[in-house]
DNA sequence: ACCATACTGTCAGATTCTGGCAGTAGCCTC
DNA sequence: GAGGCTACTGCCAGAATCTGACAGTATGGT
């Protein structure tokens, strides 16, 4: 095997274990001794993967993805950065930041020509969308990503307001709005939520009973067969 | 210098020069034998460049951009993907297209896992969005990208019809609408206009006297100090 | 026919990588 | 504080890999 791809391996090694996990464990899983492993995770540190060792604990990774040497077109880079743009004019700060922080470290790599191709890239979005939710969105795609319950205070089209306690799994940007999809304690069923009609926002800090992958498949599945009700 | 550098160098220096160019010039300006830089070709061409070599011409890389192993994380990751998902939805075929091979191109070289995450990445984007211009898009991106002119018959709001001749140097992505940014030769000054209100666009085969960057960085100029007209 | 070039196989020497050893330092438990 | 576990560094000899040179084949252009 390589040395690119044991590097590759290495990564993946420190992803299974979400704990610390100590340098001879690592050597042993990739079949190295000891002292290779301390050059490998230096190089991968030297690549500017997020690796800390801690003295008498051991290694950990933090979260993230490690892509390696890859190829675009230049439609597909387009792509990307008209993506990217957009979702950095979202009202959502955090993901908007990351959104920036992404485009910056792909142009932080790239030489100089085609980082000037990337900057004066001619796709362009329309104007920063302004938030009309007052809640975070940062809170609720946590939750989604931890698979913890959300309450809140919902007002419906109608106008009526109702307390709710809700398994979010997913969040839905549209033109305009944003919707929290989640199964609801209340109405045992998938419902969805627009978020500016949430308020009272609260991370409750309990895990939901299910998965949130098997709660999409389900939910897509109602939406392919048009509900008889 | 490492292997791995230098290989980036070698993209590099196939991207410089535009037409063929034989090994034996590149392999000079790396500083190596002819031998180690058909080995150097190969192993960039098995990790997916688009290098082509025929005998006696030379070799040349098709236009694409190639990224070093890069680290994100996973809200970086989920903005690309979010991103990349908005614009598979948009009305413009190929740049739908090209965002959805760049999303299959990342999900290849990912480990299983954390192909799921991405599979099951719970931020989704509205329904597609259904084309109001009539108009192929991807013929605007390719006169931007080559600044070539562009000839149509515009409808303004009031709904006089006028045929124009432009310079087009941006598109950009509104809600629901899409606008050609351009130098208009009628009117002597930038215009932008509505893709829905285009019709008989016409590929105009002759370059237009400036650089698309020059006339971006002016457009920009006039956006910022509020015009008095 | 001739030239320029891409491409492959082989092999010895140069270079790099690797594993073992010795040693230092930080964190945790007792 | 003592002891155990661990991260981390420098050094060196052997293993593995890379490199350059040469010889040879194939292909496209003139």
């Amino acid at each position: 095997m390589s040395r690119s791809e044991r590097l590759l391996d290495l990564i993946q090694c420190l992803r299974r274990h979400r704990r610390p996990v100590s340098g001879q464990l690592l050597a042993d899983e990739l079949g190295i001794s000891i002292r290779t492993l301390y050059r490998d995770i230096a190089t991968l540190q030297g690549q500017g993967a997020p690796i800390e060792g801690e003295a008498g604990l051991g290694y950990v990774l933090k979260p993230g993805f490690m892509l390696p040497p890859l190829m675009f077109t230049d439609e597909e880079i387009e792509a990307i950065v008209l993506g990217s743009r957009w979702v950095a004019k979202q009202p959502d700060q955090r993901l908007s930041a990351a959104a920036a922080n992404a485009l910056a470290k792909i142009a932080a790599v790239l030489p100089d020509d085609l980082r000037e191709d990337l900057d004066a890239s001619t796709l362009l979005v329309g104007p920063a969308m302004t938030a009309i939710e007052d809640i975070d969105l940062g809170t609720v795609r946590q939750a989604i990503r931890n698979e913890r319950k959300l309450g809140f205070l919902y007002r419906d089209a109608g106008g009526a307001a109702s307390q709710r306690v809700v398994w979010p799994f997913a969040l839905g940007f549209f033109d305009k709005v944003r919707v929290v999809v989640a199964w609801c304690e209340m109405r045992q069923d998938f419902r969805h939520f627009r978020t500016d009609r949430i308020s009272g926002l609260d991370a409750i800090n309990a895990r939901y009973p299910r998965r949130r992958q098997a709660l999409l498949k389900e939910w897509r599945a109602t939406l392919d067969k048009p509900s008889g009700s």
